[in-house]
DNA sequence: TTGAAAGCGCTACCAG
DNA sequence: CTGGTAGCGCTTTCAA
């Protein structure tokens, strides 16, 4: 079934099927009646790639995120998908696991899709690929990570101010021990939360202590983090988490262990994704505006015209719920 | 950047390059050598469309869910995606959100990529399109919902007995007024579980009291189907959901409420998603092998040669963790 | 308003 | 071992 058989049975060259069935106009009512007939008969579907290929233009967009099994990255994606999709676009969906080979690989291979924009939700990033990226001559925007250039976009997250908000904020509810759960802390945005909560905490010196414990950014990567903090030796009364899906998971090893949360030990996330409602008690978070920033990026990559360099900065909104309140003041002997 | 620059660049003809960059014996080392050069020089990309067009065979499959925000699909995709991967096929997604419109456009669309194959992980599905499915002479995959054919392969879940399981549980624990929720009642494979529910459930009459309340597939579906179920008046001592998903849901509602879990209400889940072992309390369910049905879907549309009628059955496994408990023998008043 | 024909970039077959 | 070339199925001039 190909252009050709309806063209075949419409008695019409495949020129005037071509033109009906992607509605250009000057085709007589008769003919173009018939044509769409013939095609529906025969089942006809046109074969995209020749179409892709043909056109020399693609209406597919490339995302490409570090763990769509957190849901901080679905949320974006979704968002980009429905904004993409608004304006005729595709987008196909690539996970790295924050392995950046792999994300070489999804890129390789986005390339050769012949997609006409990428979106980079990752955390992992070589500096070699932006200069590679930015000879491809389509659209890139970036979420996290690089640097704005010529055709690439770039959004990012204060995390900084974020994040002595809460240190602050903890501070300011009697914490002097406070510990920071992150993953993958090598790289560089999460680079950047962790150097944050340092230098935020190092202003309190020497009357707060502090540490950072890393794992895997999964619900069971924050267990293991949050057990790793109770044997450390630090006996920390706050917690927080660089973002809400290994918060959940801090919480659930520290309901294990017996703690209750806050009186025991306060904790925060960041994201403020749907389950962060939903946890027991109600985690306090920062809210990151994820479906603004999938638009935002479906936006970059479908407007077509501005080519030009753009940089965008978002604030996140601290949002208190049940998981935060005054340290306690006496000491917790955990894991006896 | 075509295959004809590198050829050109590598004083070579199309041919040799192809044969270089698809690695078909018969090539001298230097000509290969001089041809990987060229092609790396010039940063090429071979377009993949035109490979696929002209290839004739595609390696990509498709696969379709009904609802990616809940962790159950995208569990089964991760697994498909990784043994897919391992057979040297890709995938792409698409989601529906339960909408039949959106199914039979996704599936339009699938077949303008012209995927190797098929698998659907939905629970809206017309009649209609299963004979399409059938003259498609790919390989299809159903799990949930429709009838093994010709080229499509059919896995299903033993709801029935794994509802009659837990409703007999729970009527051991003593509990007389009960209640289901699900969504999307009118679809086939929700259809089917709302009825074991139904039919289980009667058996115990008139001793048993009952009730199914429906929402959305969605944290706040859950939250609203329970808020339905406590102003209901059955009062009812057990809440079984048909997925995990929405159990979270009722589970923070019922939080909301000041109702006690399991002490004045049990709860129990279905599909066994990572989440149900971190909400507070964790969450009784019924496993389903979801890794499994990932890999075997993959595994039923690249074998390549059956592509003969088959057919599974998966029995799902009761999983007793800390929302289910005695029935209260008071009742209960909520929302004063 | 319609048709003929030249590609799009690649694979695969046939010669040499 | 290598080159020439006929398509794959579609879009897009250029003519008619």
């Amino acid at each position: 079934m190909s252009l050709e058989e309806v063209a075949k049975r419409a008695k019409v060259s495949t020129a005037t099927v071509s033109r009906v069935l992607n509605d250009i106009a000057g085709v007589r009512h008769a003919t173009r009646a018939r044509v769409l007939r013939a095609a529906e008969e025969l089942h006809y579907h046109p074969n995209l790639h020749a179409r892709t290929l043909a056109g020399g233009r693609s209406t597919t967009l490339g995302m490409i995120v570090s763990n769509m099994e957190n849901p901080f990255f679905l949320d974006i994606f979704k968002a980009a998908e429905t904004q993409a999709r608004g304006r005729g676009y595709d987008i196909i969906l690539a996970n790295t696991g924050y392995d950046s080979e792999k994300l070489v690989n999804n890129i390789r291979h986005m390339i050769g899709w012949r997609v006409a924009g990428l979106a980079l939700v990752v955390s992992e990033m070589e500096q070699s690929l932006t200069n590679q990226l930015m000879d491809l001559n389509i659209p890139v925007v970036f979420y996290d990570v690089g640097e704005a250039r010529k055709n690439i976009t770039n959004i990012k997250v204060n995390y900084a101010s974020g994040i002595a908000e809460v240190v602050n904020y903890l501070y300011g509810l009697g914490h002097h021990r406070m510990a920071l759960v992150s993953h993958h802390s090598s790289l560089g945005p999460l680079g950047t939360r962790e150097q944050a909560f340092r230098e935020t905490v190092e202003k309190f010196a020497p009357a707060v202590q502090w540490r950072v414990a890393s794992s895997t950014d999964t619900l069971e990567g924050g267990r293991r983090a949050a057990r790793e903090l109770l044997n450390s030796g630090l006996d920390p009364t706050a917690i927080m988490c660089v973002n809400d899906f290994m918060a959940l998971g801090v919480m659930r090893e520290l309901r294990e262990s017996g703690i209750q949360v806050p009186a025991d030990i306060s904790v925060t996330g960041f994201d403020n994704i749907s389950l962060a409602e939903i946890a027991n008690p109600a985690l306090s978070t920062l809210n990151i505006p994820r479906e603004k920033i999938g638009q935002m990026m479906a936006d970059a990559l479908t407007s077509g015209e501005q080519m030009e360099s753009q940089k965008f900065l978002i604030e996140p909104e601290f949002i208190i719920r049940g998981t935060t309140g005054r340290a306690r003041i006496t000491a917790f002997r955990t894991r006896a």
